[in-house]
Parts: structure tokens; sequence; C-alpha cells
DNA sequence: CGGACTATTGAGACTCCTCAACTAACGTGG
DNA sequence: CCACGTTAGTTGAGGAGTCTCAATAGTCCG
């Protein structure tokens, strides 16, 4: 695990996290100093609170976000009233997607969360200078792609506890504790809304991980991998 | 339903297409001539037959590809040996997704396709260069990543009928053969490879819609919506 | 025209969802 | 610091829907 993913920098170098444990980090993409500074010349440094709405479904869409430090969820109210989580946006992560001028969902601080915030017609006039910057944001936008991507697989299987397994395995490479404890500072329900499955089901699904030998819940925030290997052989079993 | 995408150009302008039928055309992104000549420079124009491998999973991954006549399937085969379709590309799309220099998927022209090849170190070098030509290749990946959403919203609902109907409603703004007929370039498994259902309930779910009255199948790859206001009220019904 | 592939239809098993009751944790205020 | 109320999560029973397995029918292509 890259140390240095969990130190608070300001504006963090935009850079291609791995997806999954093994995963190099040699295609890494770093900003320059004079980008990162015309970056930051941009911004506006934000700090907010846990739960705090950081903007609404179909509201006008005037910046984009980088997560500097913390959790962010990114979802939607269904028509239905069932939230639908998309994303759980980490660190160096970039959000605040629109169409035809608005959001296409909602934003909320699951942690405390240090934030930079970039106007978008700004941002779109600077990288429309700077081919190069902007190449990195293609690049990061690119693998956002890939992302969602493996979520279509994620949500293709039609287990539970598989969902649940490449869920943890999924977070396991983004915000891990030491020593095979995996923080999941988001709620039952919020990974429920994000794998597609009920609260009921999560519940259960996480009993049988446990029950199987696989992992074990320490508190509502966190679970130990006791079994990696079986673990991953579960998420690799679609 | 815009009648000009159906026209074969030499390098279709890459323009935004609206994704349900009353999305309104006006922020469609046009390449300027000089533009297009850069890049019918740098490409080469193909010619496939159905049932072609454009290219394979894990492949390296020299060139990105742009559809300008036909469909093309981006699909995977998974572990368990299931395949799963993760897009359907149509006219003006771009494809050729890559991770760490190979492909994360592999591409099969559906119908009779013409298409054009370019090379990716090339592309990126002239991407590089010119900002205004990089910033429609944002535009359109970011176009796609809020595609992949409406994907995730599709794949949550629960029943076979409503996602069958979320396709249907899909393909009616790509491919309308006039008149409320719908073509179905696909066969029954690449509709279910795509929507995460079995070949059988696939076929269960179009007996379903046709019974209630909302649409009818003409042979098996042509639909006429035949109730479109309740078709469209199950599409929203998430 | 024949053969292989594609699609339809049926019966039964399995799993998730719904509804409901209960338990645990959090945080707010006294 | 503790008590209490609200929210979050667990567990159980029953029902709905898809998946699996299997047999049949239809289509396309050589």
């Amino acid at each position: 695990m890259d140390p240095s993913s969990r130190a608070n920098q300001s504006l963090a170098p935009f850079r291609i996290r791995p997806l999954f444990r093994d995963a190099d980090d040699s295609n890494a993409i770093r900003l320059t100093d004079r980008q990162r500074e015309e970056l930051v010349n941009l911004g506006t440094r934000l700090q907010v609170r846990p739960r705090t709405m950081i903007y609404l479904a179909d509201a006008p869409a005037e910046f984009v976000f980088v997560v500097t430090e913390g959790v962010v969820k990114s979802y939607r109210e269904l028509a239905s009233g069932k939230p639908l989580v998309y994303a759980f946006l980490f660190s160096r992560d970039l959000f605040g997607l629109a169409e035809a001028g608005r959001y296409v969902n909602a934003a909320r601080a699951i942690t405390d969360v240090t934030l930079y915030r970039l106007p978008m017609t700004q941002l779109a006039a600077l990288l429309k200078q700077d081919a190069e910057l902007q190449y990195v944001f293609l690049t990061k936008v690119t693998h956002e792609l890939r992302e969602s991507q493996r979520r279509t697989i994620l949500l293709n299987r039609p287990d539970a506890a598989g969902r649940l397994a490449m869920f943890l395995a999924w977070m396991a490479d983004r915000t891990a504790l030491g020593d095979q404890v995996v923080a999941l500072p988001m709620t039952r329900s919020d990974i429920a809304a994000f794998l597609g499955l009920t609260l009921e089901s999560v519940s259960r699904a996480a009993r049988t991980l446990e029950r199987r030998g696989l992992v074990a819940f320490e508190g509502r925030h966190a679970v130990r991998i006791v079994d990696e290997p079986r673990l991953a052989a579960l998420v690799a079993a679609v």
C-alpha cells in the first residue's frame, strides 16, 4: 500500500491509483509544479464536515471538485425513492460530472473532507490553453471509465456475498488501516446502494463471509481480511 | 430522430448524440475542417464484415477506433465463461479503451462496419499539440462516463421486463428504421450479456412486453413501438 | 437441402427482496 | 458524564423473480 496516499497534500498530484493490490504504480501521472500552481490559483480549498451536501443533482454545474482528504459519495435518488450510489471518491479523485450545464448526480461528504473547488468555465479555458494539463484530465476521465467497467462486472454477479467480497477487495486498495484491516467509512445502506442490494442482503452477506472465515468485521466501520487468498479467489470467481 | 445520424460520412463529426428521444442536440460538438483533416491523415479507413474481431482483450493496444457506419460490440468473457457486453457502439462512437498498454476488452463487428483506425501514440502526440481537438475527445470520454452511469441505473433494476424496456428505448435513439420501428442488429444473447440477464430471461421479458401491448417484435431483429407513452412510463419507473 | 446455431417455452430450485420485529450504536442535551 | 431518543443494523419468515436444466421450434448459411 502506498503510504503517501493518506498524506494530506495541497492539491495532491492527480495520480492514477492502482485498482488492485498487485497493480503497479509505474504509470502514475503527476503534475508539474507549474501546472499545480495554475490549478491552485484557479481553485478554492474547502473543508467540510461529514454529511455536508457538496452539490445537488440537477443544480447548475459551476464547479469541478478534487478530493484532497476524506471520502465523498456521488449518488442519486431514483424515481422509486431508492438511492443509488454511483461512486465513493477518495484522495485525488475528480468529481462533478455534468450534462447540459447541470450536475447529473448529488455529492455528499461521508467523513471530514478537504477538497479543491475549480470553476468549470475557467478550468475549461485553462485546459484549452494547456494541452499537457488537459491530457492529465483526459487520462483521469479515461481511468474513471475503466473503473466503471469494473463496476459493471460487479453488478453482473448474482450472488450478494461475491459482490460484497469484490467491494471489500476494492476498498482494501484505498483505505488500508495497516495489517489487513480495511476501513469502511460509509454506512451499510451506502454499501447496499452501491452494490445494488438491499441493506438486509448486505448484512447477511457480511455474516456469510464471516462464517466462511474470509473476513472478520471489527465494529461497523472496519473489516479484517482473515484469509486473503480465499477472499481473492471468491473475488475472481465471477 | 436526426436523419444525418445515419448518413455515411468519412470520419463523421464526433457529435454528442442525444441519449433520449427528447434530449436536444444544441450542445453538439463538431470538428473544424482542419481538425478532421488532421485525424483523417493520421488514420486508416477499414471496412469489416459481421463477426470480424477488431481486437482481443489483453492484446497490445496500438489503435483507437471510431465507428463510421455499422454496429460494434465491446465485450469480455468472464472467468466463468459467461460473456459480458460492455457497450454497443454506433456511428461516431469512439472505442479502444486500454490500460497499461493493453485493451481491457474485446471488440467485434455485429453488422458490416466501416471504421477509422487511429494509431494511439500518434494520436496522443497530436492531442498534446492541439488542445481544442483534445477537448473534443475529453468531452467525448466524459459523455461515455455519463452513459455508463445510465447503464448502472439499468443494472440496478430487478425486473427483466424493465431492463429490456430501457434497452429498447435506448436503442430507439440510435437505430430507428422510421415510424416507431427499431432495429436490433445484435442477437438475444448479446442483449442478455448487456443487460446482465440470461438468454431465457430476455426471451420471456420480450414476450411480457408484447403481452402488455407495449411493443411488437417483427422477426428477431426489429421491434415496433406500439404504445410509446406506456413504454416510456415503464422505462421511467426505476 | 441439411446442419449448426439461435431462440422459445416449460418445470423446479435457489436467492434475493419485502415486511416485520428486535438490537445496537450514536449523539444530543440535561 | 449519563440518559434518552433517534438512527443504523441484525435477524427471521414468506413471497416474487430470475437462473438452471431440458426439450422443442425456428433461422441462417453453406
